[in-house]
DNA sequence: TACATACTGAACCAGATGGTTCAGCATCAA
DNA sequence: TTGATGCTGAACCATCTGGTTCAGTATGTA
């Protein structure tokens, strides 16, 4: 069951996993963005900006347009679906697994069956 | 707004973002196993799958306890719920912001209002 | 005692990441 | 046409990542 094929999921999480994507991303939850706007929002340069939303853009979080020399940013059309499902597949496992751990723990308290 | 302080979902997204710790996180949801049987499982050295259970156990999805020779590995105390809300809450405002684009969209095509 | 098993830590490696600077190029405004 | 604005790409840098090998140590087992 090894996984040799990359997820999407990689991308995803990979790009959720820092503070200034994820702030970005509210952001645009807010309202469309230029790159320029967004780099004085999170005190960067340009390009390092362009970057963070090249990751973005890259795992379909964030749709970009550029019209003139302007490059508008955008919600793009990952809808975290994907990753939304496997988190709560596991937490449904986790829930199962540490109630089963209760029930043992409880047997050992009172094992009065 | 910007986020100077690493928050928790930096290292959890992180540890998400690599397809053999999620199949190492639902193997543990299937049973315990030791380091040696993880490494195994997911053909890898012993050495590597103790880096991948350490950025696990750092991020709380994985709890180890060493017991004579073998450690064993199973799920941690973090149930991803502040993962999970943080997700939610983007879909929502995704819904919310494509909403309004398709009720624009919408304008533009049947303007008979 | 001797050998196998299970893990551990250090060192190394190639490639990715998160930033920067610098030098463009295109576009808009005066 | 001149100058400011907005973005882009290349190059560089330090650090992290995902793996390895090798050399231990500790623990079981015969």
């Amino acid at each position: 069951m090894v996984q040799h094929q990359p997820s999407p999921l990689d991308g995803t999480f990979a790009a959720l996993a820092d503070a200034t994507r994820r702030g970005v991303l509210e952001q645009l939850g807010r309202g469309d963005a230029s790159i320029s706007v967004l780099a004085e929002r999170f005190q960067m340069t340009l390009t390092g900006m362009k970057k963070h939303v090249g990751v973005l853009e890259q795992a379909g979080l964030v749709r970009t347009e550029k019209v003139g020399r302007v490059r508008t940013c955008r919600l793009g059309p990952r809808r975290l679906a994907e990753e939304a499902s496997w988190i709560e597949r596991y937490r449904q496992t986790w829930d199962v697994r540490f109630d089963a751990l209760d029930q043992v723990l409880a047997q050992l308290q009172s094992p009065e069956s």
